[in-house]
RNA sequence: CGGGGCGUAGCUCAGCUUGGUAGAGCGCUCGGUUUGGGUCCGAGAGGUCGUCAGUUCAAAUCUGGCCGCCCCGACCA
């Protein structure tokens, strides 16, 4: 490619509004341009980089016997109410078309897998099946942001793996797991797998590849010893402290103005470890509406924090808000000043009387302070299950830096990160809910266990931007550069430019990917461009080295420059680049 | 959806407080100059100041609505 003919050009400076060094540099450097919030073009040089890194997945998939196709965006209603995601997916991106037809752009595609597996497979004789496709993915995401980071229109490498059981599946996993990391590390993008939450995509478990990184939008738990990670979603960690071996009497004491635990905590004189917070929310259960959820009590010791998706799924799925004053007083609580103690504990989510869902940490410890559900009041010496009833108690607490490993007992940490890839192991959840069968040796109906498997190609391509780049621009990595050689002449005569004019032939015929700069344009701009475009190999053609026949060859990552003879260009830069 | 910021030339921004003929740098066009790290000089083109309404003799500037964009939160295969 001649940069003189290039659609688009680079700009000295990015738009104020891109925040990421991975949304500035791709800007300025030309491979994307806006459009609207979340939705981008991929200009010449970025839509290179997207072709690469396709290869790159295409390869990986099929090395796991993937069979590639293409599915459409434009799903009818019908297969998404089928699944029941028509009104729970609230990402769903909904059109109305002539008479009464409604359709969904896709976000995803197990509907459309399901409905093909449905139709295609039969027997056990037709199983196992791995496809895949790379196609566009469209989500009303709700707040787009980081440049490509979260896009409302994107394109994903997404894969569905159907298997005639559990076994098959958990068989099967792994190598799909295995693919993910050949595909990242092929790509320059070390990644670590952790145990996620499943969330709206449904099924049983999920392993979520990310990235650290500070500006990322996952909160993932490390332990500092041990391998232990996962989403701070599913987090687990060890609630320190013991019972107490000598329970105190129940209590009551004023505590005037202490709404907040670090008030009553400082007013009674114990640490807030010794305190139990009462949160309320609203739950409403999945499928239902509003009207028909009902309160839930949340107790936690009061040094933790209730994490809603854990809460959520303690509670079997749906949905939480925070509950209003009004709801929590006709429970009989008092906000601010509220506990499980005198309350009419429902036993079970479809029995009356107040659901109290207790986090684990309310047995590590004892003695604590609790509300008196009155105001101004408080009570000491509490103890479970002494003093006060639970519906539940399940872990609802979220993990944090500090707290201790599940597996080693060393500390953990919160870290942020990107989210580059999940795999999930659906199980039976779509195909239970369309009766996707086949008819296994016995001639008995059984239901096709799915896996899905995502990596956003744009998200990834704008990780890869995120670690490797310098202050002066991109530093593709060879793996998935848009060009392998930046070729471009400095200087007056004419000489240096018919050289690389000679070079742009020779080396394209010796099947190098060349972009030529051929601007009659000050050396400094050129070298400036290449910096920023970030291609590894720049040869550069000059009047002095023309003269003894060399020109200089320099990679992107590296300082050095070396002066390499004519006519051994081609055979300098294979040898280079296959080592 | 809540909080904050912003909207003036293709890009970065000044002008707005205190209303009175719309500016700079970069980029672009033309001429010259320079030629190994975004040269320099000169001449140009380019803007219904996001939009609608209000106040006023007069609005980029003051007031209100709407739209758009960015960040934090909520949410999030």
């Amino acid at each position: 490619m001649r940069l003189s003919k290039a659609f688009g050009k680079t700009l000295r400076e990015a738009p104020s509004d891109a925040d990421m060094i991975s949304h500035q540099l791709l800007i300025r450097a030309n491979f994307v341009r806006p459009l609207a919030a979340g939705i981008y073009t991929f200009m010449p040089f970025g839509y290179r980089v997207i072709r690469k890194i396709w290869k790159i997945m295409s390869e990986e998939m099929d090395a796991i016997g993937g069979q590639e196709m293409w599915m459409p965006n434009l799903h009818p209603a019908s297969i998404w109410q089928a699944t029941g995601r028509w009104h729970t997916v609230d990402v769903l991106m909904k059109v109305k078309a002539s008479g009464n037809r409604e359709y969904a752009i896709s976000p995803t595609h197990e509907e459309v897998v399901t409905d093909l597996a449905l139709r295609e497979i039969s027997s056990y004789r037709d199983l196992p099946q791995m496809v895949y496709h790379i196609s566009k993915k469209f989500r009303d995401e709700p707040r787009a942001r980081g440049g490509l980071l979260r896009l409302r229109e994107f394109i994903m490498k997404d894969a569905y793996s159907l298997d005639t059981s559990e076994a098959a599946l958990d068989e099967f996993y792994p190598k799909m797991v295995q693919a993910y990391f050949n595909i990242f590390n092929r790509c320059g993008v070390p990644v670590i797998a952790i145990n996620a939450d499943v969330g709206a995509m449904g099924g049983k478990t999920s392993q979520e590849f990310v990235v650290p990184h500070p500006q990322g939008e996952d909160t993932f738990i490390a332990c500092t010893n041990c391998d232990y990670a996962a989403n701070v979603e599913a987090a687990e960690f060890v609630r320190e402290g013991e019972k107490p071996a000598e329970l105190m009497p129940l209590q009551k004491v004023a505590t005037p103005d202490c709404k907040t635990i670090a008030d009553v905590a400082a007013y009674v004189g114990v640490p807030t470890s010794q305190t139990i917070k009462a949160v309320f929310y609203w739950w409403t259960p999945s499928g239902k509406s509003e009207k028909d959820g009902r309160l839930v009590f949340g107790l936690v010791r009061g040094d933790l924090e209730v994490n809603d998706v854990k809460f959520i799924n303690a509670l079997g799925g749906g949905s939480l808000r925070a509950a209003t004053e009004a709801e929590i007083q006709a429970a009989g609580a008092v906000p601010g000043y509220a506990s499980a103690i005198g309350l009419d504990v429902a036993p079970a989510l479809d029995k009356p009387g107040v659901y109290v869902l207790a986090d684990t940490s309310i047995e590590a410890g004892g003695n604590f302070v609790v509300g008196a559900n009155e105001t101004g009041y408080h009570y000491t010496g509490a103890n479970y299950p002494r003093d006060f009833n639970v519906s539940q108690i399940a872990d609802i607490a979220q993990a944090d830096t500090g707290h201790k490993c599940p597996h080693c007992g060393h500390p953990i940490e919160a870290r942020r990160a990107i989210e580059a890839g999940h795999c999930f192991k659906l199980g039976t959840r779509y195909s239970a809910a369309t009766n996707a069968t086949y008819l296994d040796e016995n001639g008995e109906p059984q239901l096709i266990y799915m896996g899905s498997y995502g990596i956003g190609l744009d998200r990834l391509m704008a990780i890869i931007v995120e670690l490797h780049h310098d202050e002066d621009g991109i530093i593709w990595p060879d793996s998935v550069a848009p060009y392998q050689v930046h070729l471009l002449h400095v200087g007056k005569g004419d000489r240096a430019r018919e050289t690389a004019e000679s070079l742009y032939t020779s080396l394209q015929n010796a099947g190098f990917e060349v972009l030529y700069d051929d601007r009659e344009a000050s050396a400094g701009v050129k070298f400036k461009d290449a910096d920023l475009i970030g291609i590894p190999w720049r040869v550069t053609v000059g009047e002095r080295g023309v003269a003894e026949g060399k020109v200089e060859v320099k990679r992107r990552d590296q300082k050095d420059r070396v002066m390499v003879p004519l006519d051994e260009l081609i055979t300098y830069l294979h040898t280079a680049a296959s080592t």
